[in-house]
RNA sequence: AGGAGCGUAGCUCAAUUUGGCAGAGCAGCUGAUUCCAAAUCAGCAGGUUGGGGGUUCGAGUCCCUCCGCUCCUGCCA
């Protein structure tokens, strides 16, 4: 089974985008064969400045290989060595009608914070579906949020594969139960609310980050709701499952401060993730390495993508000097 | 290519009419307070007013020019 699945960067990577997909990726690397492309394309609509974004592209591929991505299992490649997904994209667009993107969720929400957006918001789905089919993936795990992009891809692939003939493979979303990690404002984290902590941060800021989580008044006596505290929330992500229950309690019957319960949150993101500091300083230190694990899965899945490209054309009808 | 509008702090905008010290709110940072936060209070920082040129004692404001963005018209693979 293939699992695909992209990175898009568009900053730091934080605590949301690990417990959000990146734990995910790295599970599934075990049982899959995994195409994991880091989405400089995508990141384009948004990001425009060149020195930021190979930056980012970087920053990813070694965030990726410092949480245990084994680059023998999984490909883990950059979208923009595989330019045949920009080809693909075209000819989706041209057997993909315009109301179809007019829904998407991620264009009607520019419209409706009345930002413009540019053409590549608009046609974002069309990209999202070309990664996806180009790989002929089995499996694309997402969380919820992404679900109507992958029913786009089994749409589109229709389209095409019902004007033409079929080549596509209809991909099945497999829907991950991803928990919802609150930012440090209690709202979902995201970079666009400024209210992350950092995967792999300097000590000091996170845990700055981290004392500075917006909490209720409840006095220290006092019992404690973890449902709808972010500190437990987080809390609940980094610690085992009896110190969770250990928690709760703590929460429940009061006679605990946040500010202990901050503490130790602290402590859980040392031990998850502030020890690996050194790790990640040697990727950083070895951008050769990087290069070599990133340009040999490229080539790899390039290959794939080739493949599945000379078909769609014989299918549709460009033809096309052969290499 | 033509017409119209717009461009001022990270964001939203004011000051343009009548040329006269570039400002506010939000966000940010520091401190007080707090179990930690929030709120509140005190403070700090934030700018080549899109670029260049001109007029003027003095230009964000007037003139010229270039750039960018938005809408419309035209043309086009």
């Amino acid at each position: 089974m293939r699992a695909l699945s992209g990175i898009k960067p568009t900053g730091p990577l934080h605590l949301g985008n690990y417990f959000g997909a990146m734990k995910q990726h790295l599970e599934l690397q075990a049982a899959h064969e995994g195409f994991y492309f880091i989405a400089n394309y995508h990141s384009l609509t948004t990001v425009k400045d060149a020195d930021y974004l190979r930056q980012l592209t970087r920053d990813v591929a070694i965030d990726y290989l410092t949480m245990g991505l084994d680059p023998q299992r999984v490909h883990l490649f950059r979208q923009s060595d595989v330019p045949e997904v920009t080809e693909l994209t075209w000819i989706l667009a041209t057997v993909t009608g315009k109301g179809l993107l007019d829904r998407a969720t991620t264009y009607k929400d520019f419209v409706a914070k009345e930002i413009v957006p540019n053409m590549g918001v608009y046609c974002y789905p069309l990209l999202m579906a070309a990664d996806i089919l180009i790989y002929r993936s089995d499996v694309v795990p997402v969380g919820k949020d992404q679900l109507q992009h992958i029913e786009f891809t089994q749409d589109m692939a229709g389209f095409f594969n019902q004007t033409f003939r079929p080549v596509f493979k209809r991909p099945e979303a497999r829907l991950n139960n991803a928990p919802v990690v609150p930012g440090i404002d209690g709202q979902k984290m995201s970079k666009s609310y400024g209210n992350t902590i950092e995967l792999i941060g300097d000590a000091k800021a996170v845990k700055k980050k981290i004392m500075s989580i917006k909490t209720d008044s409840t006095p220290v006596e006092d019992p404690k709701n973890p449902e709808t505290c972010s500190v437990f929330a987080l809390l609940k992500l980094l610690a085992e499952p009896e110190e969770i229950a250990e928690w709760e309690q703590r929460y429940r019957k009061g006679g605990t401060g946040y500010g202990t319960a901050k503490q130790r949150l602290f402590e859980l993101y040392e031990q998850h993730f502030g020890c690996r500091r050194a790790t990640r300083a040697q990727w950083a230190a070895r951008p050769d390495d990087v290069e070599d694990i990133l340009r040999s899965a490229g080539r790899r899945a390039r290959a794939v993508a080739q493949e599945l490209m000379a078909e769609v054309r014989d299918a549709c009808g460009i033809v096309r000097a052969t290499e």
